[in-house]
DNA sequence: GACAGCGTGTACTAGTTAGTATACAGTACA
DNA sequence: TGTACTGTATACTAACTAGTACACGCTGTC
């Protein structure tokens, strides 16, 4: 459970090779958190924050928010009002594709994406 | 917010015309929960109760889980799991699909049940 | 040698979740 | 008229979430 935390203690080490101020200082000052929280969580000493301030992490080190959320065992909120909206259209789509592999999923993401269907 | 709390009282009384064991208190004995306790979430009296508790109330009143899972404000954890294995891919697939009508939705889900894509 | 910035240790907390336990008043019916 | 069942009011709680506040010792540098 602390690949949460050692994904983002290297992204930030990796951004600061480039910009000094990705500091756990820098950083948690400019998501509004205590150097000490972020520190922590950095650590895996704590659980994972809350999915906003995830979010404001994923955007400070620019990588995908749904990523670094599933690492942290959530998932987008928005997602899952979509979900909940149509539960049965979307439970009974996922449970379909749950166990199919990547490449499968991924053509029919572009298929939808594309509008050839 | 008490759309869940009606539902389940409304559901358990139709069942209750049929058997007279689906009382608060034969339903909440069978579920391993207090009577009270059930009372007070059918009247909306306290949010609805957590996942597990939701599932077995969906089989005992013979209803969707998911349907009954979204009425809470909930999605399953099968579901999140899912999502969170892949959360790029699903990620985008979804956000595709939300804002399409049912149909749409409709017709992928049996694209992908019948296997001709 | 003081000042700024660094990461981290310690102590604490308000709010939420998901309930339990017990008691009480009303109804059915034998 | 007592027994059994009904729904509900009241009071309480352990565990969890998502942090804050402050202090400490270390390093660089002006």
């Amino acid at each position: 459970m602390t690949q949460f935390g050692e994904y983002v203690r290297s992204r930030r080490e990796e951004l600061r090779r480039a910009d000094t101020t990705f500091s756990v200082r820098g950083v948690a000052r400019r998501l509004g958190i205590q150097p000490s929280y972020l520190s922590k969580v950095e650590r895996g000493e704590v659980a994972p924050p809350s999915e906003g301030t995830i979010v404001g992490l994923a955007r400070e080190l620019d990588v995908d928010a749904d990523v670094l959320l599933a690492l942290a065992g959530k998932v987008s909120s928005d997602l899952q009002e979509a979900i909940r909206r149509r539960p049965e259209l979307f439970g009974e789509l996922i449970r379909q594709l749950k166990d199919m592999p990547d490449h499968a999923v991924l053509r029919l993401v572009r298929e939808v994406r594309d509008g050839d269907w």
